[in-house]
DNA sequence: CGGAGGCAAGAGCAGTGCTCTCTTTGTTGA
DNA sequence: TCAACAAAGAGAGCACTGCTCTTGCCTCCG
């Protein structure tokens, strides 16, 4: 079995703990990574219906009670599989955002975020549908997966606000209807937000949900014997998007 | 078990279906509505995935292996209701369509069938998780399926086909890259599209899987302590989506 | 160095989807 | 009308699942 684990060395998947204390803490931090590892694995080929606690620790050459020591149930596994889809998509989603530099052209680097977190998205498939898609059976997302749901918002946020510091955001439109609840979400994501206009708020909250109706209609099949060139589809479409939450930018600059 | 069949008579889910021949098929169009019937219950309460033939079956009063008779797996039990949620939903948008009149408030149409959506889906939430959600394990959805998920897209397009014939719709930008693939687009849908510029079948496609990208936030918990009044929050959205494709309408008409 | 606790192993329980065989029962053609 | 046929239900059984409990080993810490 040590010999499987060997590829998890160094896997500590929560980068604040405190140094290696003992063999024994060490071999637990590798033992419940390489079963997250196996699980990922299982789950990017079977899915998540079929991802089987015994399937896993039989891969691991150890018997199924022995993982009870590490995950308390199936569940429990799942969703320390979540948080790290997650991040991983967040971190995605940073990265194209770094890789996009700082340049002025904000709504190109708006669309180079989402394709970002596309392409991240059909290359873990079942991961994605693990956040994105229907939740599990009984499962209630618990706390911790809400900071690191934000990266992505937080990301294509923070692009929007540097454009709002340059005096380059048109607010789209806000009815009276609307004005009171975007007032309110401006609010309470203000620590996100800072000082944008709550109709650009209320835009980039309906943006975000939109983009990944986008990309989960893709990944979901739902597009299907309808769109073709997908990628060139969904460039339009997050141009549109970036449009719509008041970017500048014509519908395609050179 | 007869007792218990007895509510699902007269439910005949294939309307085009023969005259009556034998009790015999009576009585199996019957027994499969019942199957059918439980197992939607089943799956309102418990989810897709705790979805049990065997508890279907126990509930039933008849024994599981008499249940392959009907449906030859789970999956094509699933199926089924996969089928007849389509058909539910795509029901729901025609009468709202229809509950909304003909005036020449497109906008306000536009948002009355996409409420009516939503209000089905929070009302059937694993039902929508089962066709706008991730799809089950091994599943590929069959071609069965298409036709009635057309149903709610061919409604949309419907109001903005014929603000389009009282002239009333302004194609928003399309940029040179995006063009050909909404030529080809507005090509192949042009059944359902008809004269409709491609510029307004792309925008369209985009709303179409937006809309659904909304729903699914709020259903999936995506919305949890971000949006409060959700209801207006997808009005307002809605609406901006409508304009997305063209649509005449303010911010906040009276 | 010896106790305590982390850990693996194995058996076992209740449940699952699905298959097979056997019997009953409605339908239908000679 | 009655026998042949086929549809349908019952039951046993297989391989699998998540999960619990008990039993020992073995490492770490005082």
């Amino acid at each position: 079995m040590l010999s499987l684990l060997s590829g998890a060395l160094g896997f500590w998947q929560t980068p604040g703990m405190s140094a290696v204390r003992g063999a024994r803490e060490r071999a637990r931090a590798e033992v419940t990574a390489a079963i997250k590892d196996e699980a990922r694995r299982q789950l990017a080929t079977e899915g998540a219906a079929r991802l089987s606690l015994r399937a896993v620790a039989r891969e691991l050459g150890m018997v199924s009670s022995a993982l009870y020591r590490y995950f308390p149930s199936r569940d429990d596994l799942l969703t320390a599989l979540i948080v790290d889809a997650y991040d991983a998509v967040g971190e995605a989603a940073e990265q194209a955002a770094a890789r996009a530099g700082e340049g002025t052209d904000w709504a190109g680097r708006w669309v180079e975020v989402a394709a970002a977190v596309r392409v991240w998205a059909l290359a873990h498939p079942h991961e994605y549908g693990l956040i994105y898609g229907s939740p599990v059976p009984g499962y209630t997302a618990p706390g911790d997966t809400v900071p690191p749901a934000a990266r992505v918002a937080s990301v294509l946020i923070g692009i929007v606000r540097e454009a709002h510091r340059a005096g380059a955001v048109t607010p789209p439109p806000l009815g009276d209807e609307a004005a009171p609840e975007a007032e309110r979400l401006a609010g309470d994501l203000a620590e996100l937000t800072g000082d944008l206009p709550p109709a650009v708020v209320a835009a980039l909250v309906a943006a975000w949900a939109q983009l990944f109706g986008l990309i989960s209609f893709e990944l979901f099949g739902h597009f299907h014997r309808v769109v073709e060139d997908r990628e060139r589809f969904f460039t339009h479409s997050l141009r549109a998007l970036a449009r719509s939450v008041g970017l500048p930018g014509g519908p395609a600059p050179v």
